[in-house]
DNA sequence: CTCTCTGGTGCAAACGATTGTGCCAATTGC
DNA sequence: GCAATTGGCACAATCGTTTGCACCAGAGAG
């Protein structure tokens, strides 16, 4: 290991085989190793061994105009939910050389476009967007650059783009079942935004169960949440509350809103479950942990964050083939939050106290949908 | 706005403009304006505008060795605390042009180390690590290479950067002062990994809290967590109990441990507040919403991140100036999880008022106590 | 009127890799 | 034994910028 102030590069390299560069080049690189003598090769791997020459990414990058780098966007990187997701996209890239350069947008389209554009300035090769809205410019832009773009957990139809994300309206549609069997009829929903596709995908799961056992649902009973926040989950649980005395259960668009949702049962002296049931969806971290311990639909997140990435790299090696769409198998999870209907003593609840029941809080009854995972294809 | 296949570069500016290339950069750079007349650099910028130009920041990273981009290492992006802490950064560095690179390392080394040298290869300007622990090669290695690097929420003495993290040993002494003042004598500590400065200085803390009020601590009372993971939180807060039976409070390493520890509770049937009092460091997101809510000590983790970025553009911009160590004041924040000791009503819990037996572990722990947990490092 | 400055530009060489093209030998085929 | 093929390598251009240096015109000084 030969010391220098500046790293090895591959004239070094060269140098050190007695090789010219581009010959250097050939043997490191697998796809032209071939084109270069064993000899010769051996001779070129041992001397940059030697020099402990690692390659430029840099300039690589500049000459190939591609840089093993995919851009990521999240659209709000606080939400527990995305960090295992992500998790899963980087370990399944990484296995493939590639790296991510992760961006949060917090749901702003202007910075949304900013760190888009960023990336692109930075030739990823490739982009994984789990901000998708049904419509935007920038899904626009990259069908007509014809980027390889994956949409992860949202999809937008209309464009060439493959896709991972979960059967939203079988969960819901689960959500809702779970709650019926539970003796409720009056079930409210705080519906996700609209111009996301799982906002509507819950949505219409929520119509569609309630309509297919008889069960009337009115203007008052699905409030429109306009992000996917704790705030928007506070203010929409209130409205909905206020505006609905008879209500004894709520489909939450997902966690973060359920959990501003008991916000607003705090201040409207709301008791959960007893009074008031409710159900979140995605079951992210930390949820089972919380007062009481949320109902949700689940899903594998890092699976899905592998996924996705699994389909980008089908995507940026071939360059074409099927678009896909995948979707992954939702789980209803039961814990504290929703109970049967009616006047009722909530033996466990209550209780920190209860621990003789074999099944702490933590552990749920897990409910599986659908049998085997989702697959590839089709 | 002339559309062509490929982005405009810098020599169809310099043509549209009819200069050279690079009179066209000298115009373009901020740096180099006044090298070039009034009226040439306007008709280049405006050529730029028209063109839609942007600099390919490949290009330029590849003449410059500088990139604009700065690494960040995160322990584990799975801890909700991180993700502001981010966000806090990736603000204030885009207010100056940088941009991040986030890589998590699970805190694992090795995995740390493949994070770092890629980040090197890529020509990252500087480093914000929120991983170092007290003795490292990496930044034995950024020492030596002379790079700028900031150490984030953690410290590591001995070694040319600047830091900013929490005073830890107050939010520990202020933690275990509260619990004293509410009666509590029998304190036990979960201590986070002591090759990491917040698991040293928080025991350090610990230990010195109890010392001044005369009370005595002996091996038991506390175990050593090998990683700030839910599941060392389990297991540490299970041995804690078990080795103890009077224990009446728990001052945890975080607040990871803290919730791991609550599952030790449900496990042995401690409940939590009235059997024990247990308090966390970080209040990191959600935590307020926990069974029970989780008293825990603040710090502001935006501006942790924030301050992080301004110590690191100090540092890249001027290459020297004073090294400076930055502490955060940290706040007691109180919640249901922590509760004057002994026999009780806990009022909001219906229906559970009779349980007021200080704790009888069902569990009778035959099991020899066992010293410090295996650490890290040394 | 010549000489020396000095703004303002152009020229060309980097940065570190990849890759199309062409040359030289050695091998094969007849 | 000679022509045609081909394997192996070197040459040089290129990716898009930045930047040291040289050059040139005009201004000011003597």
């Amino acid at each position: 290991m030969a010391l220098s102030d500046r790293p090895a590069t591959l004239r070094d390299v060269a140098a050190a085989a007695r090789v010219h560069p581009a010959t250097a080049s050939r043997a490191l690189n697998p796809g032209t190793r071939l084109l270069v003598s064993e000899e010769t090769a051996r001779r070129v791997t041992e001397a940059a061994e030697r020099l402990g020459y690692r390659p430029n990414p840099v300039a690589r990058s500049l000459r190939t105009r591609r840089s093993h780098t995919v851009g990521v966007l999240i659209p709000d990187l606080n939400n527990p939910l995305f960090p295992p997701i992500v998790r899963g996209l980087e370990d399944r890239l990484a296995e493939h050389g590639y790296v991510a350069l992760i961006g949060n947008t917090d749901g702003d389209p202007a910075r949304e476009r900013m760190v888009f554009d960023q990336m692109r300035a930075r030739l990823v090769d490739g982009f994984v967007l789990a901000t998708a809205t049904l419509h935007s410019d920038i899904l626009d832009e990259a069908t007509e650059a014809d980027l390889p773009v994956v949409l992860m957990n949202r999809t937008a139809e209309g464009y060439p783009f493959s896709s991972v994300s979960v059967d939203n309206e079988q969960g819901v549609r689960a959500a809702v079942a779970h709650l019926i069997s539970l003796g409720h009829t009056r079930i409210g929903h705080i519906a996700g935004p609209q111009d996301i596709s799982t906002g509507l995908a819950r949505l219409r799961g929520f119509l569609d169960s309630m309509r297919s056992r008889n069960l009337p649902v009115d203007d008052s009973q699905v409030v429109y949440a306009t992000a996917l926040s704790l705030a928007e989950g506070l203010r929409c649980g209130r409205e909905l509350l206020e505006g609905n005395d008879e209500l004894t259960a709520i489909v939450a668009g997902n966690d973060m809103l359920a959990v501003g949702c008991y916000g607003a049962f705090d201040e409207l002296g709301v008791r959960c479950p007893q009074d008031v049931s409710i159900i979140g969806f995605n079951d992210m971290p930390f949820i089972d942990r919380l007062r009481p311990p949320l109902s949700t639909v689940r899903f594998p997140h890092y699976q899905l964050g592998t996924e996705a990435a699994n389909l980008l790299l089908e995507r940026i090696g071939t360059g074409g083939g099927p678009v896909k769409i995948l979707y992954l198998a939702p789980e209803l999870i039961v814990r504290g939050s929703t109970v049967p209907v009616g006047p009722q003593v909530v033996p466990d609840l209550a209780g920190e106290g209860d621990a003789r029941e074999p099944a702490a809080p933590a552990v749920a009854s897990a409910v599986p949908l659908r049998r085997g995972q989702a697959r590839h294809g089709r």
